[in-house]
RNA sequence: GGGCGCGUAGCUCAGUGGGAGAGCGCUCGCUUCACACGCGAGAGGUCGCAGGUUCGAAACCCGCCGCGCCCACCA
């Protein structure tokens, strides 16, 4: 308690760590997995990178999700937040490819065993540094019960799943074109891809026709594949090109006979509406390829440099190299016709950032199309609901147009396929075939493969374990928009087909935080804000308050102003409890025992304010819950009900009914600044325990007291009429003024108090003020500014007269009488009457 | 090309049919016995533009202007 009286602010570095300190020993945030899920609460964490560092996504997400399960927790639920972290093929494997070209080795160098090895030892030493940051800004993850996507127990749940679908005919090897990324020589999915404008030149290059009857123009960005042309297309209701459709053209440098083929795809108003096939190296010409039969040639390899394949003269070639070297011979040959500017969207790598190559490969794909179907009808039939519900028009019009998923990668970090060969036999199950001489394909999962399985793989599935009865499905998953399809869409489908429910029953999609320059938060754009360093600054509570209350259903730009109100919100609450703590009885209890108007009012907007703490929370609104509760503190709790008890004795029914609205302040804030209000806790008379395993009762509409609320309502206003009147008078603050209060009934001498009126002193009359239901005539004579008075009285009439003028105006119209709803009519010519009433008063 | 959203005080944003709000910033005043990371009082807005619906529009509808984001295989 000394430190409460020596310290007038809410010191945060020195608080925190004690207090996390405390929650971890405590085990709160690891629930036995006891009873029903229905009675349980749990969330799984979107697992972060396990290399990676808290970024500003990561602690709005966090702070959301502790929002959601302190409070849940608070209203007796066994509260499980599943906490995990994600093995990250590609973004691993590189960080450590990195780190050993450092060393001056390579992965290839170390070999496929020693390499992974590596991976784990680096795993080791970094795969904490996100856990740890979690505790910081007050996380209560399950930290007991951690899981990582490549645990044991991970692995077999992943090989399960393989194993189970290829059965099902759903995962299914095939030659298929797919995204190559030749920066990490791998396969990657088509939600990898992002799309980049690009100028290129839009090249006319003729082919001859085979009987030497002319030639054919056709327009391509990509010259250097026409070595793999088979064919070439006009649209079939194409006049110019009717006449060679059946026929053949040549193709130059190479000298291949390419059949003129009709197809409805090409367009006639694009380019010279011939259009050259090329199976090998474009989506687009693979299909058609596909659909006539057509040879499919590759002259591209994996490694970004053309093949054997494109002759002689080609291969080795980068394919930069290859482009300007077919178009020398083009135009040695007097075939190329034209270029000219392009500009276009062009696929690039997410992963690596290098432009994408098209090509052909044997891969292994997921059939999508059965599993969507019903994680379509979860969304629609409401079972799952996504928050806000624009966002789930997307993920039904996505899963609507569902496409095979490449499943395979080219990577050494991750989930090995559990498939193996030997001559023309394939063998595929979780354990290695029985007998010699059989090869494991070397191949790796895409990592949202084993993400997909998060919700139910963490709590023990394939086993039946209690973990799984008591908290699967799981309550809410909270997430950012550009994982939907990535990961929530399979969450949904993989854990309908296999854990036999929907994962969870509420998706919110949260804000995406932009620098405050509305730029992306980024590493390379040096716009990144490190939430780290936010609470060093400012501390968590203020981090996370922050976080909540520029939340949004879309983008926002980062608002430290919004922090630095969190921080403040923390000290104020911080010296409001020093308030009550250094002056209330400690042997007073905490049963509210109302003695006047105002104890009767803030015990009704307490309640006002859980109710709507609620009822936002359950909404997923969470600006709205943490502005909400920034303003029952500063608005009700502050501004008026501490400054109404000052200057009254604190005897036993005044220190129960504060104790009890401290109690209660501190546990509605605790959901979002859990550090002030749990160290506060500790200071309260009659408290026990944690405050973050305190037991709350819910908001009870029957405590409401109008008649208090409606009383005060007026004594506010009365009080703000009069400082107002005070200060623009030029009263000194301090100047106690004679009075006479008619009206305001019982709480006239409230009201004098807090405006330091003299109801017993007597004087000349020096203005009259209106307040709510009377007047308030100031008896100070010459006290005050009587030139400055007589202004202000004269503005206040101004102000009155234009009001009844509105109000004159609208009741002299006939629609507005024959049309508004009655009561509001009824108000109108109340508030006329009133008006006038004021006026005469002046 | 399709879809979604935004434009309100100097800044960041609430407000979705009945008298324009908050936080920050700004001005003035205050050593008021919790807090100067404080208290009190103010100034500041043709609610992007133009039309329509309505007794009444910041809000609903149409168009335009400006700005985002997502999806999409026209070489």
């Amino acid at each position: 308690m000394t430190t409460l009286q020596e310290r007038t602010r809410f010191e945060p570095a020195e608080v925190e760590p004690r207090i996390v300190e405390r929650w971890l020993d405590s085990g709160l945030h690891h629930p036995d997995p006891d009873g029903t899920p229905e009675e349980n609460y749990s969330i799984a964490i979107p697992p972060p990178n396990v290399t990676g560092v808290l970024h500003m996504g990561h602690a709005l997400n966090s702070s959301i999700q502790d929002t959601l399960i302190r409070f849940n927790r608070m209203q007796g639920r066994r509260a499980k937040w599943i906490l995990g972290t994600d093995h990250a093929g590609i973004a691993t494997q590189k960080q450590v490819e990195k780190a050993l070209q450092g060393e001056g080795t390579s992965r290839e160098e170390l070999g496929r065993e020693r390499f992974i090895d590596r991976v784990w030892e680096w795993r080791a030493q970094y795969g904490g540094t996100i856990v740890e940051q979690l505790k910081r800004l007050g996380a209560t993850v399950d930290y007991d019960d951690e899981r990582f996507t490549l645990d044991e127990g991970y692995v077999r749940a992943v090989l399960e799943v393989f194993v189970a679908l290829y059965r099902k005919g759903l995962i299914y090897r095939d030659n298929y074109m797919v995204n190559w990324d030749p920066g990490t020589r791998s396969a990657i999915s088509d939600l990898e891809v992002e799309d980049r404008e690009v100028t290129d030149a839009l090249y006319s290059i003729a082919y001859p026709l085979a009987d030497g009857d002319g030639e054919v123009v056709v327009a391509t960005v990509r010259p250097e594949t026409m070595l793999a042309d088979t064919a070439i297309a006009v649209n079939p209701g194409d006049e110019r090109y009717r006449h060679l459709v059946g026929r053949e053209a040549i193709l130059p440098i190479v000298g291949r006979r390419l059949p003129i083929i009709a197809d409805e795809y090409v367009k006639t108003d694009f380019g010279t509406g011939a259009l050259k096939i090329t199976p090998g190296h474009d989506p687009n010409d693979f299909e058609i390829g596909r659909a006539h039969g057509l040879p499919e040639i590759t002259v591209i390899g994996e490694d970004g440099r053309m093949t054997e394949a494109a002759g002689a003269a080609f291969a080795g070639l980068t394919v930069d190299e290859a482009r300007e070297t077919v178009l020398a011979a083009l135009r040695e040959q007097g075939l190329l016709r034209d270029a000219e500017p392009y500009t276009h969207t062009v696929p690039f790598s997410h992963r690596s950032g290098a432009r994408v190559e098209p090509l052909i490969s044997l891969q292994w794909f997921m059939r999508m199309d059965e599993l969507a179907a019903p994680a379509m009808d979860a969304v629609r039939d409401g079972r799952i609901r996504i928050h806000p519900e624009s966002q789930s028009r997307r993920y039904l019009e996505w899963l609507q147009n569902i496409r095979p998923w490449c499943i395979s990668r080219q990577l050494w970090w991750g989930h090995q396929i559990p498939v193996w060969y030997r001559g023309e036999e394939t063998y595929v199950g979780t354990e290695p075939p029985e007998g010699e001489g059989w090869e494991r394909d070397p191949d790796v999962l895409d990592t949202w493969f084993s993400s997909g399985l998060w919700p139910f793989a963490t709590l023990g599935w394939p086993d039946d374990t209690p973990q799984l009865r008591a908290f699967y499905p799981t309550d809410v998953l909270s997430t950012a928009r550009d994982i939907l399809f990535l990961w929530v869409a399979r969450m949904v489908m993989l854990g309908m087909e296999f854990a036999g429910d929907v994962p969870f029953e509420d998706v919110y999609v949260h804000s995406v935080i932009q620098a405050p320059d509305g730029r992306r938060m980024s590493k390379s754009l040096g716009t990144g804000i490190d939430p780290i360093d936010e609470i060093d600054r400012h501390g968590a509570d203020a981090v996370r308050f922050g976080l909540l209350a520029m939340s949004s259903t879309q983008d926002v730009k980062y608002s430290s102003e919004k922090v630095q109100q969190g921080q403040r919100l923390a000290n104020k609450l911080f010296n409001a409890s020093r308030y009550v703590l250094l002056n209330v009885r400690d042997d007073a209890g905490a049963e509210p025992r109302p003695q006047t108007v105002y104890d009767r009012w803030i015990l009704s907007r307490l309640q006002a304010a859980k109710a709507a703490f609620a009822e936002n929370i359950a909404e997923f609104d969470f600006a709205k819950a943490a502005l909400g509760l920034y303003d029952f503190v500063y608005g009700e709790l502050c501004d008026w009900y501490l400054e109404f008890t000052k200057g009254r004795e604190f005897a036993a029914d005044l220190s129960a009914t504060m104790v009890h609205v401290l109690r209660e302040t501190l546990t509605l804030a605790h959901p979002v600044i859990p550090f002030v209000t749990e160290e506060l806790w500790s200071h309260v008379p009659g408290t026990e325990g944690l405050l973050a395993q305190a037991r709350v009762a819910p908001a009870d509409p029957s405590l409401r007291d109008e008649a208090a609320e409606a009383e005060m309502a007026a004594v506010i206003e009365a009080v703000q009429a009069l400082r107002s009147w005070r200060d623009e008078a030029g009263v000194k603050p301090g100047q106690v003024l004679p009075a006479r209060i008619d009206g305001l009934d019982g709480s006239a001498r409230l009201v004098a108090r807090m405006t330091r009126l003299d109801l017993e002193g007597d004087g000349p009359l020096t203005a009259t003020v209106p307040v709510p239901g009377g007047s308030v005539e100031i008896r100070a004579g010459e006290l005050v500014d009587r030139e400055a008075e007589e202004r202000k009285a004269q503005a206040e009439r101004e102000r009155l007269r234009a009001e009844i003028d509105r109000a004159e105006e609208k009741l002299s119209n006939a629609g507005f009488v024959a049309k508004a709803p009655p009561q509001l009519v009824d108000a109108e010519r109340e508030k006329l009457d009133r008006l006038r009433r004021e006026l005469d008063g002046l």
